[in-house]
RNA sequence: GGGCUCUUAGCUCAGUUGGAUAGAGCACCUCCCUUCUAAGGAGGCGGUCAAAGGUUCGAAUCCUUUAGGGCUCACCA
């Protein structure tokens, strides 16, 4: 039982016996630094129980708690909080029962339970990943670390948008103008030189715009009857219809896409255990249509057209299937659900990491579902997340304003090395030493950066405070973990002792925080929300250097002291490394 | 216009079943390296929690209205 309950029910107690007040939950919050104890009773909520004034109440429960729970050493109360001073004793055995442990704070799986699959990045193949990737990316693996963390069963997916007019465009584009081009002969990465032809599209198709209006057509005429862009639907018209060379020419394309963006996800430390591609899926759902209009969940119009009435659920009426018999989006979503259930049956919830543009997409996506009556559906979560602003604004491709995440990746690592250098406390390593440990640095800014913010929040992208290594940032907290670590290398001691000893105040507020870290993972866990580790992280950290400071590790005064300090630093290192883990952020060893 | 959502210090953000004097970082100002890594620590400055009402012992947090941003309302994805 853990102490909270343990002070519950003694508190429970206390009530019953002194005030003949059955009480259904007591209050507890972490006691203020600036008064005396641990934890805090609230005796507000009481008051609509037991008639008396707060004070007093808290007196009594106070007295009894000191007297019945062996781990309460002391009491004070202040306008109605129980402030409740527990005994050092009950901290070091909980470190004790904790200090081996290097995956403290993880649940191991239970093979019995329901598996999740997570959803990220599916990104368009026209163009190379962007700084909303990023966050997309970042988000998605670490929301998908975080449910493993927390005892779940997890498989990571992507469904990747490798068909449509967009590629076409790019196809289009490199068939007029590459001249036969690849990445082997321009030494560009796939991603890039794909995305390039699709710029060169859009230069194209406004030149044509432009001539069509000067020859006196309307600006909307001339948008649909541009001859390149009726070449692109031409082009994926044949597509569509298996044309051999069209396929052929997507297929190349396509592959030099792939093998661009295994390269940012590789740099990016992201990965996938299974995949999903459009071209395989975007015909998948149309016999769910059917199944709808049989139970009455779908209604077929007089032109074909097939619709979800969703009035009375207070949204729209939602288009499922185009007159043509054609499948829309939302056809293909229902689809691909119901098809990855079928392929991991052991999978019971889904979660889909995807820009909150999309929101009424899923409300609705998910609902269709539910009605169409799979028990799954209610373990639907969209991981929605707010747009990324940069300083001057929007990020829009057309007008260049992208940051690339290949750049970006680089610049951060780059960035590392200058600070690194500067300082120069890297003697004796090697240069493949030095440039892995940039990149652990310049990964660690920005992915902390981005991670920090609560995922439904929009981040405005500031490219200088993103490599900022001061303060709540990566780095700070990936430089502690290397300070422990220079402790750890000098420190000769036999660390498997259990020391029982006094405990200084820092020891103490550091124990209380380390206490947290199972409690932060689970909360993480079922929010969805990777903010909720760093924030956590930052806090155990910011405890720790205060403790380095101000409390002498290695100088202690007692062969137990000295032991006992660098078995907490250690274990302070361990739940540092395993929080950023979740991140999917390194940890080094020197910095 | 309908729906959803956001607004907390100069800037970027915490603040999770409603609880004590609203907290951090950056920036600015003081101090602290012959002592375990100063990418650090100790302190100072800085607030009408967008505004106004309401609910109650108590509201940044819940409700209503208003103002200002964002997203969305396609036989696009």
């Amino acid at each position: 039982m853990s102490l909270q309950e343990t002070l519950s029910n003694q508190v429970k107690q206390a009530v019953l016996a002194y005030f003949n007040v059955v009480l259904e939950t007591v209050e507890f919050q972490a006691t203020r630094k600036e008064f005396a104890g641990d934890i805090t009773i609230v005796i507000f909520p009481m008051l609509r129980f037991i008639k008396g004034n707060p004070g007093q109440i808290g007196e009594t429960i106070g007295n009894y708690l000191v007297e019945n729970v062996e781990d309460v050493k002391a009491f004070n109360v202040v306008k109605g909080f129980l402030n409740v001073e527990i005994s050092d004793a009950y901290y070091i055995n909980f470190f004790n029962t904790i200090k081996h442990d290097e995956s403290y704070g993880f649940v191991t799986p239970n093979p019995k339970d329901k598996a999740i699959m997570v959803e990220y990045s599916s990104p368009n193949t026209n163009k190379p990943l962007h700084l909303g990737h990023v966050r997309n990316n970042l988000l998605g693996y670490s929301v998908a670390e975080i449910l493993k963390a927390s005892g779940k069963k997890v498989y990571k997916t992507q469904i990747i948008n490798d068909r449509g007019i967009h590629i076409c465009k790019s196809m289009l584009a490199w068939k007029l103008f590459g001249n036969g081009e690849t990445p082997e002969s321009t030494g560009l990465k796939g991603d890039k030189l794909v995305g390039n032809y699709y710029v060169k599209f859009d230069q194209e198709y406004k030149k044509e715009i432009n001539s069509l209006i000067e020859k006196g057509k309307s600006e909307e005429e001339a948008k649909k009857n541009a001859p390149i862009l009726l070449d692109a639907q031409q082009m994926l018209q044949k597509w569509e219809a298996g044309d051999k060379e069209v396929v052929e020419l997507w297929k190349k394309m396509n592959g030099w896409v792939y093998e661009g963006f295994a390269e940012t996800y590789k740099n990016l430390g992201v990965d996938f255990d299974t995949l999903y591609y459009e071209s395989d899926t975007y015909l998948l759902g149309k016999e769910f249509v059917v199944e709808g209009l049989k139970s009455g969940v779908f209604i077929q119009e007089e032109d074909g057209s097939v619709w979800c009435d969703l009035t009375e659920d207070g949204l729209d009426k939602k288009i499922v299937q185009r007159s043509d018999g054609t499948a829309v989006y939302m056809t293909q979503d229902i689809g691909t659900a119901i098809q990855r259930i079928k392929d991991f049956p052991d999978v019971g919830g889904m979660v889909y990491t995807v820009g909150n543009e999309q929101d009424y997409h899923f409300q609705v996506l998910f609902l269709i579902l539910k009605k169409l009556g799979f028990e799954w559906a209610k373990n639907l979560y969209h991981l929605s997340y707010g747009m990324v602003d940069l300083p001057s604004g929007k990020m829009k491709s057309r007008e260049g304003t992208v940051v690339d995440a290949d750049d970006l990746i680089t610049e951060m690592a780059s960035t590392a090395k200058e600070i690194s250098e500067e300082l120069g406390k890297l003697d004796g390593y090697s240069e493949v030493e030095k440039q892995e440990l940039y990149s652990i640095i310049g990964l660690g800014a920005l992915k902390y950066y981005i991670l920090k913010v609560d995922p439904k929040k929009r981040i405005l992208f500031d490219p200088k405070e993103s490599i900022d290594f001061q303060g709540n940032t990566g780095p700070f907290i990936q430089y502690t973990y290397a300070r422990i670590q220079a402790i750890l290398r000098k420190a000769d001691l036999d660390l498997s002792a259990n020391i029982d000893l006094p405990l200084h105040e820092k020891e103490k507020e550091l124990l209380k925080q380390l206490e947290l870290f199972p409690e932060v993972i689970q909360n993480a866990a079922s929010q969805h929300s990777p903010a909720l580790v760093a924030n956590y992280t930052y806090e155990l950290v910011k405890e720790f250097n205060s403790f380095y400071q101000n409390v002498s590790i290695l100088g202690a005064d007692h062969l137990n002291e000295k032991i006992f300090r660098v078995q907490l630093s250690k274990q302070v290192a361990s739940t540092i490394k395993n929080a950023f883990h979740v991140l999917g952020i390194q940890v080094p060893e020197r910095m």
